[in-house]
DNA sequence: TATGAATGAGAATTCATTCAT
DNA sequence: CATGAATGAATTCTCATTCAT
């Protein structure tokens, strides 16, 4: 008589998942005043009643698709710092590589625009992504650039400012593809610019 | 012996430029959605329905905020391009602190993180905006990287991927900060940066 | 130093009637509430605000309308069914193409259709038409047709269903062509109209 | 103990009926303009919101008004003339006397008073109300008089002018009822009108 | 759990009316 | 007298949220 559930039916686990998924898409692309409920629940294949089954409300779905999204972002970026051996830059580049490659496949890549958009309406919300995302990232390549510092491969400049350098233009130039790609006439790739970005710095951060 | 005060005085050439002026201050600060005409109206001094004496709607509104704001900005820096004398670096760095002093204080200076959040949702509007300032800007700096690099100033680069790479940063560390004033903890100041970001770019433009 | 008014400026007395005049061809065409009194106020070449000066509100000018353009309508019929000698066919006759005649010329002839659109809407003013003009062309025909019986030209019907029987179709007529002129693909001329419902009438009232 | 009434009832399949029968006695009574959303519902017993889950927005309302009301009236009387045998007045007094019926107790017959009153307003509508409603009843009547010429019964008459003259004054009376009900001193009753009509029509279309 | 019909508070919009000029 | 800028109440419409099924 008690037979085990079909595998498929642990597919009701999932749905949360696939909830905040349709509304990390539509939070992304209209914001989160313009995205309606509806339209999440369609996307996500069930019906609204559903939605708050999951959760509270509209502004608790918003938190959580932040809170999902972003934080395993980060963890590769950390340990790859902490075991690098050989030259600063050659580690600088393989994190703005990979992180120009995330920008351009991963789902989560929208965060960014979101949270500039809605950062004062969500103020908690905003200080959770600064912690976690704006400053911990930041925080990471100014790790990055004070070794290669010590190490004297680079000059001495204020490392969190070189971090905000570093990291400022490659987001802006997702965030601008993001809201200007149906207008834009001159498109760049992003991993091309990525490559242009850090041959810039490098020969910035070195001795003159 | 005190007469009342009158209802309302009769303005009507001030009208609109308040009434714009009011919705530029609550649109970069809660986007489009999240503002309300109500808001708007008393923000000016008036009432709603003075508002769409003058804005057929909230659409329109937001266009003529964004039209409003955005087109002088360009005109006294691309005068400084055509008249500059003298070294190019001379020139990046005057135009990218004079540009840092305007996003310090000029009233427009919102209208980036507004267009990034709405672009989306104003196809036309966004187009209007690529084209008269951020293309326009890019091409702006494009222009000096391109004279300094016919000068022997600065080493081959492309011109258009430079430009970005300028202008990105900038505008990203106001957006940031408009977004995350409340809660960052790092606070950066914009000229600061302006300076850190050109020493940096103008070390990596020149010849090796 | 008092030199009498130039003529021209007595047109002022003119302006409740001008008024008045594009209010009725508004309501006429899209009713009561559907018409704005700006533009009535626009039609009739002056401002809202004068609108307001010769009538208390949209309603009394609603009324004036109907009160100005209904009256004068009948008082002609009238003086011509007391000088009738003659065939009383021929009364009717003159009666129905001269009723034919105004229907498709005087500005006025839009009233019916105003009327029993707004009728609910404005109990007063509708007892004031039905006294003024429906039953009061009523009697009228209704006398003809009474005359034309005690001649021994009709044979004995009720007059007032008879007085019903000549009024309506013409009225409908009018009516209809006002509401569905843009639509109906069979349009019928008033005037021959009026001639055949005439013919119809005048057999079915003699003797057989 | 008494478990406290439900805040509503799930009725889907019949509110749209329901919704549309309010709608139409409303619009019948006031007109399009003077109904307000609010009184739909409550006369529908929903609220607001519940209107505008099954009709876009007013105006489809009231088109939905118009098309679910009208269609059905004609059918009825199609058939009978497809099948008659006999005398053709006496189909032409079936009509005439099972129209006026409908008039009097029908839920729909209200919806010519509102055509008359909106037709400007809502052009294509009218177009569909013409089409359906107006010429395809004076075709019925100008097929019933045209087969009455070719038996020999009636004289030669134009059949769409005596179809207008058949069907004009039935419906004027009806919507001068419904228009002055209130102050018509002289209520007339609509079958005794239809009689009193008839009699009159088929004197006037034989041959004399 | 899941649904989706129904709600109701809130925002946009309209326009008759007022009133400073 | 005339204007037309400004008002504000009324109405349409939207959509997050609830809840009977």
């Amino acid at each position: 008589m008690n037979t085990p559930l079909p595998r498929w039916q642990r597919r009701k686990d999932a749905r949360p998942a696939e909830i905040i998924q349709a509304a990390l898409t539509l939070f992304s692309d209209k914001g989160f005043a313009a995205t309606r409920l509806d339209d999440v629940a369609k996307l996500a294949g069930v019906t609204k009643g559903t939605v708050y089954l999951y959760f509270e409300n509209k502004e608790e779905l918003f938190k959580a698709v932040v809170r999902e999204t972003v934080v395993p972002a980060l963890e590769f970026a950390e340990t790859l710092v902490e075991e690098h051996q050989g030259a600063w830059s050659d580690l600088l580049w393989q994190l703005l590589s990979s992180w120009a490659e995330r920008m351009e496949h991963a789902t989560s890549s929208g965060i960014s625009r979101l949270m500039i958009a809605e950062a004062t309406n969500f103020p908690e919300l905003a200080r959770f992504y600064v912690d976690e995302v704006v400053v911990r990232s930041r925080r990471l390549f100014a790790d990055v650039i004070n070794r290669g510092i010590q190490s004297g491969e680079f000059r001495e400049v204020d490392p969190m400012m070189a971090a905000r350098a570093v990291t400022a233009p490659l987001v802006m130039i997702k965030v601008w593809k993001q809201s200007f790609a149906l207008c834009d006439t001159e498109p760049v790739d992003l991993k091309a610019f990525a490559r242009f970005h850090f041959d810039l710095l490098v020969q910035g951060l070195r001795h003159r």
